[in-house]
DNA sequence: CTTCTATTCAAATGATTTATTGAATAATTG
DNA sequence: CAATTATTCAATAAATCATTTGAATAGAAG
């Protein structure tokens, strides 16, 4: 695409070409559609059309924004008789990915304003970390909810989760021991499934906490999964 | 700026907002001009002036980065009399342009091939990890060259390290002990400087390597740092 | 108070990007 | 081999971005 500098001695545009090729995996990183298919693809390969789905993009135009991503080197592509699937092209995507979120986490105004008006009491939903979890888990302390869709639930999610999707949780609530904790998780620490569990059990008057990040973390943190239904 | 939504049963347009955010600091990735300028501002605060001639653009259109740099949150500015200092807005910044630069070299099939193109010998200039060369330093083992401008130099380096700007590379060469073994380094691992530098030492026959990163690595790792002439 | 300097703002232009549409490709199925 | 399906390519208009230019601001020095 870009030219390239032909002889060693031109160190300017060697600089520019260089600098260049890192802007372009930045610009892969500055469309919110591209970041959300990214934060999909962390939990595992998928089809182009259920990312089109899940994104609410139409299927030319998730391929496009794909196309953008493998040319940055973020995502690989496996063409499975009719079907491609992507992936992330590796773990350090997920480290980028995080890196991302952390500095617009701490850094970005806007986010904090969203993220409070969106929750009416912060401190009260405060994320429970991951090891935390998992030594009360054992113990059946807590109820470990996965409001994920049901397919990527069952591509893998946190030992002992019941998985109840946002538009059942209505239909679950009813079940639910009002003592009982309840910790909510999704795709990852802003997915905002996870947010609007909590928010709308809280309403009901029952103790639940967002867990801290999401599945894709859990994994990587090298945390046992559970996989299947 | 973004309309933000106002109701929490708006799902969709809160994630949209909230992606859109993350993308914000995306965006400011996504310019190889603005990356440069923070490379730059990874060694410490620096003046409009300072950026602008390092970069080679005017000091209006770095002005403006700067200001696209700060409103995506990842730099702080300070006025003192009549200059403007800025600064990277915390270290986690850091953490995020060596997640990019990282994702980049293993995955963008362009940079290799531009490293590549650049240095004939690939192997023959792998890079000398950061603790392996404390330990020769302290041993006077090796000479530690820093090829960055003196004002950096000054700002902070390596402890014992000499400043030779590319410049006076060819004066300096003469001087040294062809047996000694140097090392160089510069502003970031993909600084040209420290390539050039290494380059042009071993055509005249020395052994040289470049260290690995760069001096923003080596002060974030925790490692010594020597200050003034 | 006036002049000077460093920086920022504002407007204009040319270049990219995004989302949409419809056609093209390639592998499966009947 | 034709029909079907999933995906990609190509072309378009609307929106956004990068850079340049010249003017405006704010503090310092005389």
């Amino acid at each position: 695409m870009a030219a390239m500098s032909s002889n060693t001695s031109n160190k300017g545009s060697f600089k520019h070409d260089l600098f260049a090729q890192f802007a372009r995996v930045g610009k892969a990183l500055s469309n919110g559609n591209r970041l959300e298919l990214l934060e999909f693809l962390a939990q595992g390969e998928r089809g182009v059309d259920e990312l089109a789905r899940v994104s609410g993009l139409s299927v030319a135009n998730t391929s496009q924004h794909l196309q953008q991503l493998r040319q940055a080197g973020l995502v690989l592509s496996r063409k499975d008789g009719l079907k491609v699937y992507y992936r992330l092209s590796g773990d350090d995507v997920i480290t980028l990915l995080g890196a991302l979120r952390g500095v617009a986490e701490r850094h970005v105004a806007d986010v904090e304003r969203l993220v409070n008006s969106y929750l009416t009491v912060k401190d009260d939903l405060e994320p429970i970390p991951r090891d935390e979890l998992l030594g009360r888990v054992k113990h059946d302390l807590v109820t470990v909810l996965d409001v994920r869709p049901p397919e990527e639930y069952a591509a893998g999610h946190v030992p002992g989760a019941v998985n109840v999707p946002l538009d059942k949780l209505e239909q679950y609530l009813l079940a639910l021991d009002p003592q009982q904790e309840i910790v909510a998780y999704c795709r990852g620490p802003h997915c905002v499934l996870a947010f609007d569990a909590v928010a709308r059990l809280r309403e009901k008057g029952l103790k639940a906490r967002r867990m801290q990040d999401g599945f894709p973390e859990w994994k990587q943190a090298g945390l046992p999964v559970e996989e299947g239904e």
